[in-house]
DNA sequence: TATGAATGAGTATTCATTCAT
DNA sequence: TATGAATGAATACTCATTCAT
């Protein structure tokens, strides 16, 4: 199995196509029904060619993830540009939510993996510190903009924290519809929450 | 089929019987990887045998769920109890918290089943609601704390959410041990969420 | 398993009971779909019980061909009544064609334990001859009426073959559809078979 | 799903390797009896590799019935060749029951998929058509034979049915050993059979 | 780099039947 | 006479993965 240091462009090329095909099937079958031959398949290739490009289904999942983080990383920094400190705070969390509403998949992806990353433990081990970088440093602008409003670094870390973990479960309830049998909409609690938060580091610094 | 109207003592047993069995080993192996061969093997059971009791392997998950669903309402009201309305919320939230932390397997049951119990919308729709409603019951608790201080019903159902939202998000990076990498704790960042979160409807009222 | 020799009238009561419900199911799952329990369940019943008046499902079968073969006896038997023997083979033979024409599932139930009866040799060997001699029995107005016109016995007997083979073929075709295909039309065609073979018994007596 | 234009020799080689397998286990276990893992077993494969091959159980069914048909095809063409219309129409007819009456489980297999193809009517009504149209073809030498001898195309297409009919029934009573209680013998009755049609048709023309 | 072929383990569910009560 | 409980064997089919070519 030749794996060359320096990839060709057409190598390169060829995982894309393979992960945009993963792409697509995730969007059209859910997470859990994507199957390595599906993907293969929209891909134009046979199951046993992507194991050329990747290491195993969970390889490509990875991947996958690894953009989306990317992807969301620089959703949040262009979010932060030429602006003041609360309101970078402000937009950056917002840029967060809404990343993932408009991307129900990515979300579905980076529970998937994340919650994974727990078990075998040995494996997906090196993946999973990478992963975990990734998403470490995407969330950066959040915890910048904290500290640009006077925050020590301790408290900006729980900002940071704090809009993660929010976000997140209400994109649970959003994209699960549930949400809707408590009469109110996520968008709108995730701004409620937002304000407070910018007035509670306003009153800190 | 012949479901009796008067399930006797010894069916009762015998179902919990299962369910225990299914617990186990939702916790041994993960959810995806829990088979119903496996269940029954660990309930002492032949495959076959679970139908008699069970009508699916979601009709199992779905039970278990319930169950679980059922405990924490308990854990709600019990936390309410005889206390005036802002430590009522305090207690309530942080009741909730508590009983997914110590409790990663109910987590991971709520996820799976509220998370794909979109898809299908035809069969297990019924026990969709059955579920959505046994969820706003147990969280009942915090909305009505709300109230008690002052706040109006709409105001409390967003609480309710908020709650609900921070603490999932909060016990997700806790579950996946991924809060570590932030340097912070989950339950101090619960505490210090419901603190913020009392103060702001005390202004409120 | 107290099977009594004179069988109480409720005893046989509820045996019709069962085999009405079987009758049922086969009608609308038809023969490879019926199961037991969904017998037994039609019929009010635990499938354990069928098991006090039924030996096997074959049995279930088996009284259900019988009884299929005694109704065809009355209909070929009053088909022959008060007429002369030229005009009683032909209603015999129409009778034959008529009564499954109209009674598809006794066809298959037909077909199903005459081709199954093959096979094992040994467990159903003896309803295997009572089924022989019952359809047999039903058959003889066929080569009564040959012998009435002036057929030697040898002669009848293969005229009963001849007319239950083309009727059995014709009714093949007619009730899978294939029949259209061929732009014919079974009754037509029986109707046609019989007036030569009326005409070729003329000739030889 | 690779299915590759052009199929190598190997490939085809193998494909007839698992045909053969599944004639054989249709031969010792009947064709209900015979199941996907015993083909498999049989053919030295794994349940798995079978799929690799043939899309389904019910697509190795259709398969073999469609060589079947093709064989019973140019059993009759052959049967005809170089004789007069009235010599054809009784060797072609007699080929059809002989080549039914010393092939026993494709009479099977045929009674078996005529049948059920009308149930589903959705799946399998590619295949349906198919074999309709392969059997058509098989008896077309008949209904040929009969129009050299002068008869109108309804005509002939009758003799094609009546043929057929007549035969499958007697070939029925013969291959379950019926027609021993009878006192007669199918290859007979079929001779006899087909005397009276000739003559019948040349009576026509 | 890619394929065709194959594996082996796994899936949930259904079936006729048995047996103690 | 009937039930509830249980069995054991069977079902077709899917999956990620491997390997010789």
């Amino acid at each position: 199995m030749p794996r060359p240091d320096r990839p060709s462009a057409a190598r390169e090329r060829k995982r894309e196509l393979i992960l945009d095909a993963a792409r697509a099937v995730f969007a059209a079958e859910g997470l859990e029904g994507a199957s390595l031959r599906a993907i293969a398949a929209r891909a134009g290739y046979t199951p046993a060619a992507l194991y050329f490009h990747f290491d195993s289904k969970e390889a490509i999942y990875g991947e996958l993830l690894g953009e989306s983080l990317e992807a969301l990383g620089e959703a949040l920094e262009s979010a932060v540009q030429d602006t003041s400190a609360d309101i970078a705070l402000r937009q950056a969390s917002m840029a967060f939510f809404d990343f993932y509403a408009t991307r129900p998949g990515d979300l579905d992806l980076g529970f998937y993996l994340f919650r994974g990353g727990m078990k075998p433990a040995g494996v997906g081990a090196d993946r999973d510190r990478q992963l975990n970088a990734a998403l470490a440093n995407a969330l950066q602008p959040i915890a910048e903009a904290a500290i640009d409003m006077g925050a020590g670094e301790a408290d900006a870390r729980r900002v940071m924290v704090d809009v993660f973990a929010h976000a997140t479960g209400l994109l649970l309830l959003h994209h699960t519809g549930r949400i809707r049998m408590f009469g109110t909409e996520a968008k709108a609690q995730m701004t409620g929450y937002v304000d407070e938060l910018v007035a509670r580091i306003e009153r800190l610094g």
